[in-house]
DNA sequence: TGGAAGTTAGTGAACATTCACTAACTTTGT
DNA sequence: ACAAAGTTAGTGAATGTTCACTAACTTCCA
């Protein structure tokens, strides 16, 4: 578990990635965001590097639990896949700091553990949007002249543009209302 | 103009960041892949900041050959999107790198000169897409359920997420070859 | 022969990390 | 009940390394 000076740690570089990038991602930059000085940081992290480990960790645990209350409903995959993506707008929104996370490759790139790590979320999440794009198929719901493959792409793309326009944007409009839009949308072009 | 020397540089800067991301873009790493010493570097550009701004506009007019090309044809909306594309993929096919352009809000975020390029191109394509949208809702080829706005971010949000499966696979697989088969799918979610 | 393009050898600043040390707690033995 | 011993979370100073960049010298070619 974590203590409370390490979930200030990982929100404050979390904070920092989001307004500087990488670059900004320096042990002074976060010490002086928490107002204690640099070799303390080091009392509570063995070093930089298992600080993005728990970010992703951080992220992985906070992600699961949107899955997994909503995988296991009656509702339709359309619906299903609403529902998801309502509820990333909604975390994103809470805590804009986290869309940093998912565009993240990049911050990441520096070391092979944190690729790893970064590649297992990813490809966790595509499985399950595939899984429900199958399901959605078989029973009917989702238009099947186009591959599931393909249409995770376009879903989870659409949505990755869009989020990243909002960051790029900063976060200057409603990610909430706007986003259920682009719901919408996406739900007319899936239908059969 | 540039001289052979600064495109050369500028082409190694590309694939070293790339490669490695901006925090491998250095001007040790930079002289090391030429084969020259630090210094010689700035033989060619005064400093770091300029040798980005140079893979910008490198870019830029390199997209521009593509769209003069493509837009004052008499091909459909529908045909006018699909080789938009289909010359990109090429273009990424024969310069693997400069992938890393189109996702460079992170490389480009450490100054604001470089942002106000960056959204500067980002914007131009956005409108460019759109005109060709709505062009094509106009005259009864695209659907006009879903605003072109929306339209624009599914189709530029897939390819953008395409892409990047391919650079994070390390281009493992036939962009050329794959693209098209998204492209078609794409096709299909856009007609009328 | 002179200027362009290269070199060697440096600069100060920033980086992550380690050092020796301390103030303020908690635990433990008598 | 209370002092000795240990722990936790912090400090300022310093570590070696890397960074972008520069001054001064040399080589090469038109």
């Amino acid at each position: 578990m974590q203590t409370e000076r390490q979930k200030e740690i990982i929100e404050a570089a979390l904070v920092l990635i989001n307004d500087k990038g990488i670059q900004g991602f320096t042990i002074k930059n976060l010490a002086n965001k928490i107002g204690i000085t640099e070799p303390a940081i080091y009392r509570h992290f063995t070093n930089k590097i298992q600080i993005l480990i728990s970010i992703l960790e951080y992220f992985k645990t906070s992600t699961k639990d949107i899955l997994k209350k909503e995988l296991n409903n009656n509702d339709t995959s359309i619906e299903k896949i609403g529902h998801l993506f309502t509820n990333h707008f909604i975390r994103f929104s809470t805590t804009p700091s986290l869309v940093s996370v998912i565009f993240s490759e990049e911050v990441f790139r520096s070391e092979p553990i944190l690729i790893e790590k970064i590649t297992e979320v990813i490809e966790r999440n595509d499985n399950i949007l595939i899984k429900i794009i199958c399901d959605g198929q078989a029973n009917g719901e989702i238009r099947n002249d186009i591959e599931a493959k393909y249409l995770s792409i376009v879903i989870m793309g659409s949505l990755r543009l869009f989020v990243k326009k909002w960051q790029f944007a900063g976060n200057s409009f409603n990610l909430r209302a706007e986003g259920e839009k682009l719901i919408e949308s996406i739900k007319l072009i899936i239908e059969k």
